[in-house]
DNA sequence: CAGGATCCACTATTGGATCCCG
DNA sequence: CGGGATCCAATAGTGGATCCTG
């Protein structure tokens, strides 16, 4: 499918998804769906990038890069309230010298967001759950202060040299946490004497206590 | 001792026990302070109100009748956060038709409170944990607000003859949970049709995250 | 490895149950 | 039993660890 040339045509598209299953978005995409996301991670997020038309595997950029708008697939709880964080965007550690909130790949994603709930009860097969009314949605002042304080007091331990004092327990709303395949991996981060040291990979996350003011917006 | 005078010499007596350990103070009174208040859950505060010249017994009133002042030991963790809920009063179910907020137990209780923190790490043995610096306090109004409507919504059961639906769930601030010696005890309750129904007695408490606020006021 | 996320062991919180004294 | 409270099993929440695909 073609990249949408609007966030009308976005919009309309997501429409479109609202009360079909996960199983049937598999079928007309001809992917398997299994009983359970355990092994399968990522893959309702992937099958809705499918099928709205995002650019895939599109790096480090805005899934509709295009019209400026991410896609986030949101697993709810029965009562509507999100059950996961939210995964925002891999923490450059060696880049953040360079970077303010401005120019971060965390501002540029979460400007504008498409957010698409997804039934997510462990008791439900994965193929059973259904897609929930998307909401094309972008932060309120207050959410974006917020957000770039909690982005500002991160990126000062990175270019203290302290990126090993960083724990998911900082930020209000943005938390930084380990993002790898395993424990064992290792990438570059500033040291405090101008050097660099190995530290584990982490990304930036939103916390549920966000997304749930996002979904009780509407 | 006799029942101070004035609130002054009550704040006067109560600053000479900041510092002081529960076992000085068992000695002080010649009462025996096991090492734990597993057995002896309510010593603390029956050995505050003796050394403060509270008037022993006294039945729901406050416990400095003659000032309009009621005691509560609170305990408090190494951060200084109250570990537990505070016992307000009894629920006296029947009596809840005749009563509004105004004249309810709860409000003459916790108008003016004079609040003594106390240690309260597990690891500490009863006789080493120290008093702390007494708080006389009186609620903001918009605790008072809250606590209101907590107090009205639950009376609202009690009177629909729903004594039953009331778990500790409801309430922002005010709670109510059995209180008892033992789970078999019975008391009465008004049911829906106008006579009454046997169930379970239960108390008022303020949740931890009420006395939180307390303490930070200071 | 970056992007799509969820898993799950552990900690924190909750609220129903309980204990002593007069 | 009412007033002084704390105990503790069960639930909710947090954050470090992990899984799949291109």
């Amino acid at each position: 499918m073609e990249p949408p040339r609007s966030e009308e045509v976005l919009v309309e598209r997501a429409h479109g998804l609202a009360g079909r299953t996960v199983g049937e978005l598999g079928r007309s995409l001809e992917v398997d769906v299994p009983a359970t996301p355990r092994r399968a991670k990522g893959l309702v997020g992937q099958l809705v990038e499918r099928a709205l038309g995002a650019s895939a595997g599109s790096a480090d950029e805005p899934d509709f890069l295009e019209i400026g708008v991410e896609l986030k697939t949101l697993p709810v709880g029965p009562e509507g309230r999100p059950k996961e964080s939210t995964f925002v965007a891999t923490i450059k550690l060696n880049e953040m010298a360079e970077t303010d909130w401005e120019a971060s790949t965390v501002w540029r994603k979460l400007r504008r967001v498409l957010w698409v709930p997804v039934e997510a009860d462990p008791a439900l097969p994965l193929p059973a759950r259904r897609l929930g009314a998307a909401i094309l949605w972008s932060p309120s002042a207050e959410q974006v202060a917020a957000l770039r304080a909690d982005w500002e007091t991160i990126a000062t331990y990175v270019l203290r040299g302290e990126a090993d004092r960083i724990t998911g327990h900082l930020g209000t709303y943005l938390q930084v946490r380990p993002k790898a395949a395993h424990g064992g991996v290792r990438t570059r981060a500033p040291d405090a004497a101008g050097g660099y040291q190995w530290t584990g990979p982490r990304g930036f996350y939103l916390r549920t206590r966000f997304t749930e003011q996002v979904l009780r917006a509407l």
